[in-house]
DNA sequence: CCGTTACTGAAGTATAAACTTCACCCACAG
DNA sequence: CTGTGGGTGAAGTTTATACTTCAGTAACGG
């Protein structure tokens, strides 16, 4: 039915999860270190569960990871989201540069008819 | 207040912006070429006021760009968000290879006592 | 053992924001 | 000039989802 084409699914998760202010502060707040479940929730002010189920989120977008040590949770960035985006990112800005370069070869074009 | 750093407001926009569906059906909708407000309404089901409100979100965000022709309004791709995006991408990238760098040389000089 | 701390799942609430309706304005065609 | 089509603003609705509460488990400290 839909005529549009989407983002790749990867990618769409990507821009879902980090579309959310608190959990744009999570990613933030580890990039410095990891960090347990609690050490994120108390800045934010929210509560633990909240605060779970946005790790949740985090990983299946491939942008955190977590392991259980002891009775807490430590959280750490997975670098390997913030490099699929780069990559879609740069994809993005090179289909435009073809774009560009081929418009501006047809307007050269244009001009020496022959 | 907050004691986590978030992202530079450009990006918190950008993130923003791409965290809605409908949003990133519109930008993948003008990676092919630019469109009327109707063009990218039909498709995604949604009325034209609702379109509308996207594109500013968009413009907002230095994603797309859109100029009355008549009474159409064209949008287009604004290649200026995605570079930035990239750019933050990548820099985010290098902040982890550098962590990373680090996190070997220690163990490295952990392996090799005296 | 007991009490406290860190976390988790289920289930409900609350709110931000996506979306609609409706009235209206312009541009263009007949 | 009338009629139709594309777009816009204000204001209200609706829905997704962020968040909470509560009850429970497991780890650690005394």
């Amino acid at each position: 039915m839909s005529l549009h084409q989407t983002f790749p699914p990867q990618i769409e998760g990507i821009f879902a999860a980090l579309g959310d202010k608190s959990r744009r502060s999570i990613y933030a707040a580890l990039i410095e270190k990891e960090r347990t479940v609690k050490e994120l929730a108390d800045p934010i002010g929210i509560t633990l569960t909240a605060l779970g189920q946005h790790i949740k989120v985090l990983e299946a977008a491939q942008l955190v990871t977590s392991r259980k040590v002891g009775r807490e949770r430590l959280c750490s960035l997975n670098p390997e989201g913030m490099a699929s985006l780069e990559g879609f990112a740069r994809l993005q800005r090179d289909l435009w540069s073809t774009r560009f370069g081929a418009l501006r070869k047809l307007l050269e074009e244009g001009e020496t008819p022959g």
